[in-house]
DNA sequence: CACTTACGTAAGCCGTCTCTTACAATAGAC
DNA sequence: GTCTATTGTAAGAGACGGCTTACGTAAGTG
């Protein structure tokens, strides 16, 4: 995952993602797309994003077809959703919570700014 | 927006993120969490994380309290829907095309990102 | 075979990132 | 004032990433 999130955080790579997202393209294709930058500093690029799953590549000739992979993208989101997502916690702590009101009669709000209980496991 | 992206692909600073979510820690309590760093290179982490937009700092005394900044992660959640959901980069193409339909002129697309055409050097 | 097209790979340059150690700054206790 | 606690900052080392140029590889043409 750390692999995907290295290869996202480049824009030019974010721009490749964005550029064979919905339809297949050469390599030079791509390439052509930038301006600024050689073609085999895409190639490169082109290799990182296919190493982190996020491209597939199909080989017609001599050509090489790039394309995103949904998969990819997919797994990326699921991960940041779950990263800053609060829910998933909230649950948990809130399962935890219940657990310790069942031991506990005692009512206590950690939720409130400036806790000043910060006893954690 | 990229130096939300640069900040959050630090394995570090996510951890970081995750720490002082729910609850506001002293910049040592952070530090004391990461058994392998010194606690300079938590500070310097809480920096680029508070530069990013992504943690607020509250001082008490001598102490530096940072907890999270729930609105910096919306941003980058935001941007990141909108660089994957296709809708919208749908209804920005079928926009485009219906001007250029209107315009019936040989659209040539001049736009360029780095606005430079030469090499380095 | 030679030649061209399309693309990846190797080696190296150079900037940036992350870490460390050493030092400075601020707030409080005495 | 001195001393301590908590934190940020400076400077440098080492590693890493992205770029370029030069070269290698594979498929097609004649």
């Amino acid at each position: 995952m750390q692999a995907v999130l290295d290869a996202v955080v480049e824009p030019r790579r974010r721009e490749i993602l964005r550029l064979v997202r919905r339809t297949e393209l050469p390599a030079g294709a791509i390439a052509a797309q930038f301006g600024d930058v050689s073609r085999p500093a895409i190639s490169q690029h082109l290799r990182v994003l296919r190493d982190a799953g996020l491209l597939v590549e199909r080989r017609e000739g001599t050509r090489r077809l790039y394309r995103t992979r949904p998969a990819g993208l997919g797994e990326l989101r699921a991960f940041l959703e779950e990263f800053w997502d609060t829910r998933l916690e909230a649950l948990r702590q809130e399962a935890e919570q219940e657990q310790r009101s069942r031991d506990h009669e005692q009512t206590e709000r950690p939720e409130r700014r400036g806790g000043k209980r910060g006893r954690r496991g």
